[in-house]
DNA sequence: TATTTATATGTTACCGATTTCACTTTCATA
DNA sequence: TATGAAAGTGAAATCGGTAACATATAAATA
């Protein structure tokens, strides 16, 4: 069944046909009688025949580095839900963090293939930028501040400045912090940034060498708190750059028959479910995930439409969760 | 850039450019001047050109309830890894449980845009079924049974029977019931049987009544812990259909004092990490989702490479989680 | 030597839509 | 009544590839 077909089929043109779809002109009569054909045909028009003429293939390019991650998840969900309301769809491509892959993905929607790109990256080499320079479709990045690209991201900076202010508030004086790797610019550098001006501020400068560095998993958490613990015994405070790594450190002093929260007080961030049920729950941030996908859709569509005004930088807030002050 | 460009420029005909890329008959001298032209000018051919033309489109339609979820998100990761190992790509679209966007997305995907769909939906209409029979692409239904369709899923039944005998050989014989809508094939329905024919095997028929209904939120199975606990007083044993509703179970237990797992012990299933950091961790059942993600994925290649031998069912296996076993 | 067979190549129709173009009809305006 | 604008129409070019077909050469086989 092509628009050929349908044509024949109501005695009209096949330009006929084409413009029923697309509002252009045409009487009422010729509208009803290929309405009624497409009707009984159940009729749709080749998507492919359409993107290879039109050049618009209403699909975007969704880059993560996984998905089964509960901020990236829920980065995915609020893309998804805008995207599909503006009738476009979402071809999903995970990196599992390997910056090759990401350039590949890059490539390949680039030149073709999907009307603009959100770019989920985590660690942005130079020649990332190069690529996302002379780029030939719009690229929109998330949850990463990247100079002279549209990108929408949290104020990991402050968020953490915050928390570690709400420690030094209850009191806790000895510090410890365990951190992503620095060349993950937002959770890894921004967040340490936080900690460190935090501390400085406070009027403890010299916390800001208790730092380790782990990766997203609970079990980094766990090994990494033991590390800490043996770079300086005394700690009553321990900030973590995620709730999995605090989640993991959390375990780890329970079973060294340290009382958490009594004798050292530990944050995450991200204010994961895991987070919320532990007993006592952590001390976390909550950052707006799903409005992060939905604000990267947003300024992808007004970078589409050639929209004015449209939105360059876009950084989100966050809140405080402290169980304890509820 | 098309393929006319290139081939005037390396001096062959059009068909010698498109051969250099699908491996046809083509010199050795052709061939390193094509190689040459397209090296320099970065040249890839049209994928909407190539699809028109082969009606095959290298991506498939992957279709989910919800993606910021443990459990789908580890589907959602291994239907990707294995499909670009495979040289696909996928369409993802999420439907919020709404049968009405899953019948959507079907037929959006159906009449063309894709080679073939997953579909990980949790209630079948008859409309569904209907939809499926005469769907023209190949589908493979992930994470449910449903007759007469390509599927890969969990033994439900059989994982929630052991995990009921674990409770009754625990000495527990009092117990309560947590599970998901009946209309849900797999979650609500064989896993509520399963329980119900171990309590009745177990001597105790009775107990498939205490029942309650939550979603799959943590706060529901806070809830529903109530309604169950008022519903008969004096449980020993609360088997849920996910870990979620159990660890919602749990909060709400030790609300009202009761000491969580001496008094009550709780099961929930799925192997969440929230499950794991949960003090003491709770009963659970390990069901491979990565792996109900990737096999989706080999059922549907073989589909499409018209592979005899194909699968059409495949049920994974489980193993049960005891925290105070090990 | 005659005849397959494999390799190599270009021409051209085709996939299924959109859009430009040229043209006709209708209708309001000067 | 002429005139221009707006509405309506179909033919045909176009998007960028693939594949069927015709054809030619070289190598292998009978």
């Amino acid at each position: 069944m092509n628009i050929a077909d349908i044509s024949r089929m109501a005695g009209v043109s096949r330009a006929a046909v084409s413009r029923y779809f697309n509002n252009g002109y045409i009487s009422e009569e010729k509208r009803e009688a290929i309405r009624r054909v497409v009707e009984e045909t159940g009729y749709r028009p080749s998507v492919q025949a359409q993107t290879l003429r039109t050049k618009k293939t209403r699909m975007i390019g969704v880059i993560v580095p996984k998905v089964a991650s509960e901020s990236i998840g829920k980065v995915v969900e609020g893309i998804l839900s805008v995207l599909n309301k503006s009738g476009y769809q979402a071809l999903l491509a995970v990196t599992q963090n390997d910056p090759q892959k990401e350039l590949e993905y890059l490539s390949a929607f680039h030149g073709k293939q999907v009307d603009g790109v959100i770019l989920s990256g985590t660690v942005f080499t130079p020649e990332h930028k190069r690529m996302l320079k002379n780029s030939s479709v719009p690229v929109v990045i998330a949850g990463q501040y990247l100079a002279g690209q549209c990108a929408v991201y949290h104020d990991d900076y402050h968020a953490t400045y915050d928390l570690t202010r709400v420690f030094l508030g209850k009191g806790r004086r000895k510090l410890g912090y365990i951190g992503a790797i620095p060349q993950d610019k937002a959770v890894g550098a921004e967040r340490y940034r936080g900690f460190c001006d935090a501390v400085r501020d406070g009027g403890h400068p010299e916390f800001a060498a208790n730092c380790v560095t782990a990766d997203f998993s609970v079990a980094s958490g766990h090994e990494k708190a033991g590390e800490l613990l043996a770079k300086c015994k005394d700690l009553d405070g321990v900030v973590c750059a995620t709730d999995s790594m605090a989640v993991g450190a959390v375990q780890y002093l329970r079973e060294q028959g340290i009382r958490v929260p009594e004798q050292i007080l530990v944050a995450g961030q991200g204010d994961y479910e895991m987070a919320r049920v532990m007993g006592p729950p952590l001390v976390t941030v909550h950052y707006y995930y799903e409005k992060c996908g939905e604000v990267a859709v947003q300024m992808l569509m007004d970078l589409l439409g050639h929209r004015e005004g449209a939105m360059k930088e876009v950084k989100l807030g966050y809140y405080i969760v402290d169980p304890m002050q509820v």
